[in-house]
DNA sequence: ATTTAGATTAGAATGATTCTAATATTAGAA
DNA sequence: TTCTAATATTAGAATCATTCTAATCTAAAT
């Protein structure tokens, strides 16, 4: 809370309730939200707080690389406060993140033409599967009603 | 050309003039194209074709496993016709995107906890970084105009 | 307390994608 | 070939995520 705060003042982060609100959201949060979960969950708190704050936080923290983008869901952006390397595991059935902590970088070598054509600046993993929640739905029967 | 379209029907995937012709723009297209640029390339010899066509075939071609949607763009998703497992690179600042042909499934060991929680069935690697040309266009200079 | 750079806001704009409902076509059957 | 049913096409509207705009407000330094 305080360090945290602290930690944004020294870095000439101008800091509002709202951003504030954001950034302890995010703290240690390992849901990988999308902007609208961000959105739904400050406006519990600051009711007038707009989308384009959320977007604006969202962008100014992205640059100063204080979050990461993750391009892992095919509709739309996921957040990522955790800025350790690290790849993702996506439920296919109910779009659940989890995090992957293994360094594959050893073994992700590019072939020489690649090397050749590409200054390979970072890569990241996408793991597709089926979470142990899903896996029971599936198994269960098909719908919940008739 | 004949071999392609004799394939589909065998499928039982109705063809029609459009459909042939977003099929031969995909068949051997490496480039990786948005719908965006299939609707505009089809268009030059179907002035009427539909956006909506673009993305009812390529949902249709989808299901089908014909073609594969890649998440590597932030912004939109790209088609592949090439189904063969691979990964891909793309310049972060022209948004070329390359094919990596390199299998690493024997590297990418999820962790236990991982396995525990998740059915895993898929995974694919995006590398990113700048290309030749893009590097030649920042050392060269900013701007090519003042 | 004053000042100003930068943040907030509602709402409009954009871009990608999906949906709708009327019309037209394919492909198989007669 | 002609008929028919199933499916595809189309323009345009709708939706959803995201960005932009321009007026207003506020953090934080003086
Ligand atoms: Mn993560
Ligand atoms: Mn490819
Ligand atoms: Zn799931
Ligand atoms: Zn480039």
């Amino acid at each position: 809370m305080k360090e945290l705060i602290a930690k944004y003042r020294e870095k000439g982060f101008k800091l509002t309730p709202q951003r504030i609100a954001i950034l302890k959201f995010l703290d240690g949060n390992t849901s990988h939200p999308a902007a609208n979960d961000i959105y739904r969950n400050i406006k519990k708190d600051y009711p007038t707080v707009s989308f384009a704050t959320v977007y604006n936080t969202l962008q100014a923290l992205r640059d100063r690389r204080e979050v990461a983008e993750i391009t892992i869901d095919f509709q739309k952006k996921h957040y990522d406060p955790d800025l350790r390397p690290h790849h993702h595991i996506i439920c296919t059935e109910c779009n659940k993140i989890a995090d992957v902590f293994q360094d594959y970088s050893e073994a992700l070598r590019l072939p020489y033409h690649i090397k050749d054509e590409f200054q390979a600046t970072a890569n990241h993993v996408n793991f597709y599967g089926i979470c142990k929640k899903c896996q029971k739905i599936k198994k269960g029967g098909t719908k919940l009603c008739a």
